[in-house]
DNA sequence: TTTTAGCACTCTCAATGCGAGAGTGCTAAA
DNA sequence: TTTAGCACTCTCGCATTGAGAGTGCTAAAA
């Protein structure tokens, strides 16, 4: 990598984003007139047999002009990925966009995957803020009908799980909301293992709900992620490489299967930190399915306390320039709704 | 359509039966040789140019075989509607799966997604139960940190909202507690009407959280249906019709922009009643995009109270044999889980 | 009157061949 | 070290062609 000279990178660069603008492949005739270059095509051609050699660009067939590797995008996107910053006006425009929302969790992570999509034309992925340990904030019982109970669920850092209970006998709205208090007084705060070491309570009532509590609680320690918000499924749908091949419909298909996305974002989890960026090129981290494919992944939150996953999705020859910053920036923008709203002291 | 003889039924339903499998045109032959048929081709051949006449079916170009046209498809659905019925196996499965799911509205949505695209193999769609007018029922006000709180309204029929506040100085959870209450006591059953009209409360902060309350139930009022659960999206592109066109492109946008979706639903919202059951041939009720589609669509909750609407979208010559009667089952289960969590008296 | 066999005709689809265009690598001169 | 020139290669679009499937029509058979 140190052994290209200085315009073997920019005639790299220049490759990759012509390649990336057009999806053609590059030829040094086009480049040369294309960019005014002050070179001939002959010297652009060694240039390239050169890149080529070194494994940066590769041919379709004999005679056709270069296309990127996985190694040149990773090249291009080493370059680029310090300096491209969003521009001011659509940094406005975002931040408005999330001012404007009604303050919740659900809204802001629509919003989020919307506006990843939409800026980077290709499929967006979030996942809800999730904290690694549950802790109890509040619950809540509210008799609906006869022996039905919606139970709400409320945790440190804000997730918020809601159910229906059937009980054993009618019980009256008073009764419940006199159980809840209670619970409410005893649990604040509390860790599940806290929970779990709880002597029985003598009210059977009592008792039910925190064996409810403390299974919910359970479930969601367990999963890795909180819910997730997918937007732009039908851009991939307009790129070329993916026009016909049901290539599309399979990486498209892990998008919908939540637990497989859950999956992969999990694999993702360890080897990323909060304000850190992450550029998976040609299904790195090895998922068959998204060979072709490129991910630019984040984490935002506060770490300890609720962290989650934002991403995008696209061909390998995605547009890294806008994707990189805007999810840099809407990572930043969640961090501190985090921090704002849910969270530390 | 009282003219058609037996045999021409008999006939018309095999073409498309046949059509609906292989999706290849039908010709005489073919026709003949695979069903066995007691005629001769010759015969059929009069018979299928009489349908064409007739305009149920169409040839694609001379000299090919016939295709269903959007009549013939309505034929035949008029047919299949009274007599399918979904195998007894199948229906244990899916009760099971209900039965074994948690029991949370968002789950039961979500299920039921999963379920109608698995079995139809087209692309699902189900919105949650929906009150035409809303009721106040329980409002939860939990103090998250400094002057952020989390503010969850249940309102009868089971719809939960659920917002994160800021009010203007800090307030302990003991007051944010007793205001709930008052509330809670002042609000139970009122419709927005009634709470609109209500006089002014001392205490500012009860005066502010009502407003919010206020708001918030006039968007509950004003959205025509609950959230809009989707799944099988990547099923419509397997289909050939769709394999490399961007037809399907436009299709899938419509559903992934639920606002489009939404439009779509209300539209066929006034002809339909729970129990009853639509099918909207060849984007019947002028949706340009899906003038491909066929869906079908059915309303199921307790009228009054709480109703919803879920459907099935596939190319025209989807398997109406396995919609219909998965539609019309998965809608009575959703109504008889309405019933009988959150339902009537 | 209805059904069937026979036949000429039509149209698609896959395979084939061909020429233009774009791009390359190499060599020799600047 | 760069550039001009040139022969070579490979794709892509286009037209041609032949096989196959299916039709409609007519006349004979039931």
């Amino acid at each position: 990598m140190p052994d290209l000279t200085e315009r073997q990178k920019t005639i790299l660069m220049l490759v990759i984003r012509d390649y990336i603008e057009t999806a053609q492949p590059v030829g040094s005739n086009a480049l040369v007139k294309r960019y005014h270059l002050d070179l001939s095509s002959a010297t652009v051609r060694n240039e390239l047999a050169a890149l080529d050699e070194m494994g940066y660009l590769r041919q379709p067939h004999t005679s056709a002009g270069r296309v990127p590797t996985e190694d040149g995008y990773r090249f291009f996107v080493g370059q680029m990925m310090h300096q491209a910053e969003l521009p001011e006006a659509v940094q406005h425009t975002i931040t408005h966009q999330f001012y404007q929302a009604r303050p919740d969790v659900d809204q802001w992570m629509t919003l989020a995957a919307s506006i990843l999509a939409h800026q980077s034309q290709g499929v967006s992925v979030v996942t809800a803020p999730h904290a690694e340990q549950a802790l109890f904030k509040h619950v809540e019982l509210i008799s609906t009908q006869g022996r039905q109970v919606l139970m709400v669920m409320v945790m440190v850092g804000g997730e918020v799980s809601q159910q229906i209970l059937t009980l054993a006998e009618p019980v009256s709205q008073e009764r419940l909301s006199q159980t809840a208090t209670r619970l409410n007084k005893l649990l604040t705060n509390q860790s599940i293992e806290a929970i779990s070491a709880l002597p029985t309570r003598s009210d059977t009532l009592d008792q039910d709900i925190l064996t409810i509590i403390e299974q919910d609680m359970h479930r969601a320690t367990e999963s890795v992620s909180g819910n997730i918000y997918t937007d732009g499924l039908t851009n991939v749908l307009a790129e070329p490489e993916f026009a016909e091949s049901d290539d599309a419909r399979r990486a498209l298909r892990i998008f919908e299967e939540r637990s497989t996305l859950q999956d992969l974002l999990a694999r993702s989890t360890t080897s990323s930190m909060v304000g850190g960026l992450q550029v998976l090129i040609g299904g790195e981290g090895g998922w068959e399915e998204l060979r072709q494919c490129s991910m630019v992944l984040a984490r935002y939150g506060v770490p300890g306390l609720a962290t989650g996953m934002l991403g995008v999705l696209g061909p390998m020859r995605m547009s890294y320039a806008k994707a990189i910053p805007t999810v840099r920036f809407v990572a930043g923008l969640l961090s501190d709704l985090v921090n704002d709203t849910i969270g530390g002291e």
